[in-house]
DNA sequence: CAGTGAGCGAGCTTCCGCTTGACTT
């Protein structure tokens, strides 16, 4: 038995600390928080103080216990979690659980993986800091009572099932906010004027740096260009810089890896967290842009050895934001020697774009030249103005350039032909183009979290998780929506005539945006009215100055809380007993054709339009309801579209002595005929679809259907192999089970089948199964303890 | 899955941050 245990948070560090520290020290990881406040509403002791009442949690319970039993066999327990609020915590925690004695526990912390960084920490031991435990039971704690005070308001207010917290609710505000500015965004458009010209047998392109607001201006000023002519009036040249981004934190890298290889923000994660188990890259769920100096030491030998010294620059990278506790490095490769590793493609690209990032944050700047040329024109004071780039130095850019959210096209870092000063140019054309101003971007699940981290929300570790938990709830929805389309028209001048052309373009179309739903907008508005404070995009910033605090050991945590909570609670009380309930119900107008009255509102299965009233004493007649399509929002819809949604389920005609229908379901628009149901594609539109297109449609899938089919097993028609989306796969009844690996679905016998079915024995599956099987169990269990808590309580009272 | 929207009521839902597995039709 090993005389010092050493406890970190991550298996992964654990198993490389190892190493470094030899035989006489064991390095066992903690899996992050060992203890959490109890599962219910009775967790904080409101009227004592607020003392919270902590529970290891169950998935916890097998880790705890092997920590105590190696903890008592040693002669030091090291606590090594990370050095900020929640490690601090979870070092506090460990003590507690594993009754530590203070005479042979020793809390140390260090920011770098390196052996010299290790073995300084363990010459460097201190005590744990009581104030910044007390800073992350504060910010607990505070977490605690804002949930499940608030969200039982909304279940009684709004729906059951809802959520509200510090985190979440100002997610969802930020979508809700930005989609109504979007709505109320009143377009305008105004003439852009560009010119091509011929320099010795090369285009240049120029722009008139004003804009007409209407065409009648522009078209003005292409008459007056009529036999204009066009010389060089001035050329500026000056030298400009680009510096290199710094290294990734979590927040960065979700936003690249979404540009530039479109992953959403939980994939980037995985495939960091697999990078990272693999010991390619640092920890990923970080907030600062530090470099170590070993790391920084390394990347300028192979900055060296690859380009040369001229691209060489080590620098030093320091986080602004304040919300920033520096526990880890920045995100970045273990060894910058590996420039590629083995992998899936994904964890390829990700590497890659890591270590391009990092390697390009100690390289040079790169150095450019910008000129600016000015082209008078003869009939009147008015310049065009053509801008060229050329790069003398690529420095970083040689590896790296950072994408913008930035949609705008007219980045133009064109080279300029050779040109000199009174220079006669030739024109080649004008032309003047209608161009509209366009509103703020909807939000990714990367720039929304970049949003966060800018006001100081969430942590790294809950960025990803949070964007999930606003969509599993119903507040929002990523989705692909299809843009509009709108005229626009353009003058054209060349060889002095003038001609006018109207175009088509479209407009508007998102891909993977995050869209609020109706109830995201029901519920933001209702907390916005009652819980100001809490929606204040300032509100994290103000308590997390007070969480300083405590933690400088200026305030005293449960004081804090107090002061926190008594304005809060009655809030919460008021608007309980007294606030109305909310709803997005909206009347649209009148049904031309029945007379009757056109509403939109949120029910039990989601918003819907209803047409006529009620039925009650003197109206027997019952309304018709039509949900609302996944794109219509209470708030926008308008009673055309609302009408629009009664002419479904329409009738296209019979096929085979049945009728077909067409209708809008969960999955979109479909044909049903015999009860079948046909997808109908994007290219065919619902309303208009002909009975020939419906035929030809069933006939596609009855295709697809019968290519589907592998094989029925006569011994057992439940039992069949399929071919599906990922290849081949057996069903059995209502269950799909996986094929082994390697094994061909032509050749498989019944035999073979029905084992992988009935007795999925000795492999890694059967033993998931049980797991699942049994942790269910435990739920079961738990959920009946907890009922049978309440019926004693109630017994009591 | 392919639509639904009466009304009652028991029992339940819910937070944020720290970790990794185990899960994928």
């Amino acid at each position: 038995m090993s005389k010092n245990l050493v406890i970190v948070e991550s298996p992964a560090k654990a198993k490389t600390i190892e190493k470094f520290l030899g035989e006489n020290y064991t390095v066992k990881s903690c899996y992050g928080h060992i203890r959490d406040l109890a599962k219910g509403d009775d967790a904080i002791d409101i009227k004592n103080d607020f003392l919270p009442h902590y529970e290891v949690s169950d998935d916890k319970k097998a880790v705890v216990a092997e920590l105590i039993k190696l903890s008592k066999a040693a002669e030091t327990v090291w606590l090594a979690s990370d050095e900020d609020r929640e490690g601090e915590a979870i070092s506090w925690h460990l003590s507690e659980v594993l009754g530590l004695d203070i005479k042979k526990t020793k809390r140390i912390v260090f920011h770098e993986i390196t052996k010299p960084a290790i073995l300084k920490a363990v010459e460097n031991p201190r005590l744990i800091d009581k104030n910044l435990v007390d800073a992350q039971q504060a910010r607990r704690v505070l977490d605690r009572l804002v949930g499940f005070e608030l969200s039982p308001v909304l279940w009684k207010k709004v729906r059951p099932s809802l959520s509200a917290g510090r985190v979440q609710s100002v997610a969802v505000k930020l979508i809700v906010e930005r989609e109504r500015e979007i709505n109320h965004f009143n377009s305008s458009s105004a003439f852009k004027i560009t010119a091509k010209f011929n320099v010795g047998g090369k285009q240049m392109d120029a722009e008139l740096p004003k804009r007409f607001d209407t065409e009648a201006e522009a078209m003005a000023f292409l008459e007056k260009c009529k036999n204009a002519t066009f010389n060089i009036k001035n050329l500026e040249v000056k030298p400009a810089e680009k510096s290199p981004a710094a290294p990734f934190t979590t927040s960065t890298l979700q936003q690249e890896a979404s540009r530039k290889l479109g992953f959403g923000v939980t994939a980037t994660m995985s495939v960091a967290q697999k990078l990272y188990e693999h010991g390619f890259i640092t920890y990923m769920r970080t907030d600062s842009v530090n470099l170590s100096e070993t790391a920084i030491q390394n990347a300028k030998e192979n900055i060296l050895n690859n380009y040369g010294e001229r691209y060489s620059s080590p620098k030093k990278y320091t986080t602004k934001s304040d919300s920033a506790q520096e526990a880890h490095e920045a995100i970045r490769p273990t060894y910058f020697e590996k420039q590629e590793i083995d992998g899936t493609a994904q964890e390829k690209r990700l590497y890659d774009l890591i270590w391009k990032r990092a390697i390009a944050s100690q390289m040079s700047k790169a150095q450019i030249e910008r000129t600016l040329a000015t082209v008078s024109i003869s009939t009147m004071a008015e310049t065009f103005t053509a801008t060229g780039e050329v790069l003398k130095f690529d420095g970083f850019l040689k590896v790296y350039l950072e994408s913008t959210d930035d949609e705008s096209d007219d980045e133009n870092s064109k080279m300029l032909p050779p040109l000199k000063v009174g220079e006669v140019l030739n024109l080649i054309n004008i032309d003047a183009t209608e161009r509209f101003s366009r509103p703020a971007p909807r939000y990714t699940e990367a720039s929304l979290v970049k949003k966060l981290e800018e006001l100081g929300i969430g942590r790294p570790s809950t960025y990803a998780p949070t964007i999930g938990t606003v969509q599993k709830r119903g507040y929002v929805v990523k989705e692909d929506r299809e843009g509009k389309e709108r005229n626009f028209t353009v003058l054209f001048f060349e060889n002095n005539t003038i001609s006018r052309a109207v175009k088509n373009e479209k407009y508007g179309s998102e891909k993977s945006k995050l869209f609020p739903s109706d109830i995201g907008m029901v519920v933001t508005d209702f907390l916005a009215k009652h819980f100001e404070n809490i929606m204040d995009y300032g509100f994290t910033a103000s308590v997390e100055e007070e969480f300083d605090k405590i933690a400088r050991g200026q305030l005293v945590w449960n004081k804090m809380i107090s002061k926190f909570y008594t304005p809060f609670h009655k809030e919460v009380t008021d608007t309980s007993a007294n606030a109305e309930r909310q709803n997005a119900e909206r009347s649209l107008g009148i049904d031309p054709e029945s007379k009757k009255p056109v509403i939109v509102k949120v029910g039990k299965y989601g918003p819907y339009a209803q047409i006529g009233e009620n039925a009650d004493d003197t109206n027997t007649e019952k309304p018709r309801y039509a949900s609302l399509r996944s794109n219509q929002l209470i708030e926008t819809i308008t009673l055309e579209e609302a009408i629009d949604l009664f002419k479904l389920p329409r009738v296209i005609g019979l096929y085979e002595e049945k009728e077909m229908k067409a209708a809008i379901g969960r999955f979109g628009p479909y044909i049903v005929h015999n009860s079948v149901f046909t997808t109908i594609p994007k290219t065919d539109d619902v309303f208009s679809i002909t009975s020939e297109r419906a035929i030809e449609l069933i006939e596609e899938k009855r295709l697809k259907d019968a290519n589907k089919l592998i094989k029925v097993f006569v011994e057992d028609e439940n039992l069949k192999l399929l071919n599906g989306r990922w290849g081949p796969y057996l069903a059995y009844g209502k269950d799909n089970y996986k094929l082994p690996k390697g094994s061909d679905a032509n050749t498989l016998t019944f035999d073979d089948c029905i084992k992988l079915v009935k007795i999925p024995s000795s492999d890694s599956k059967a033993a998931a199964n049980k797991k699942v099987a049994k942790k269910v169990a435990v739920k079961k269990v738990a959920a009946k303890k907890v009922a049978l808590k309440k019926a004693a309580a109630k017994k009591k009272k």
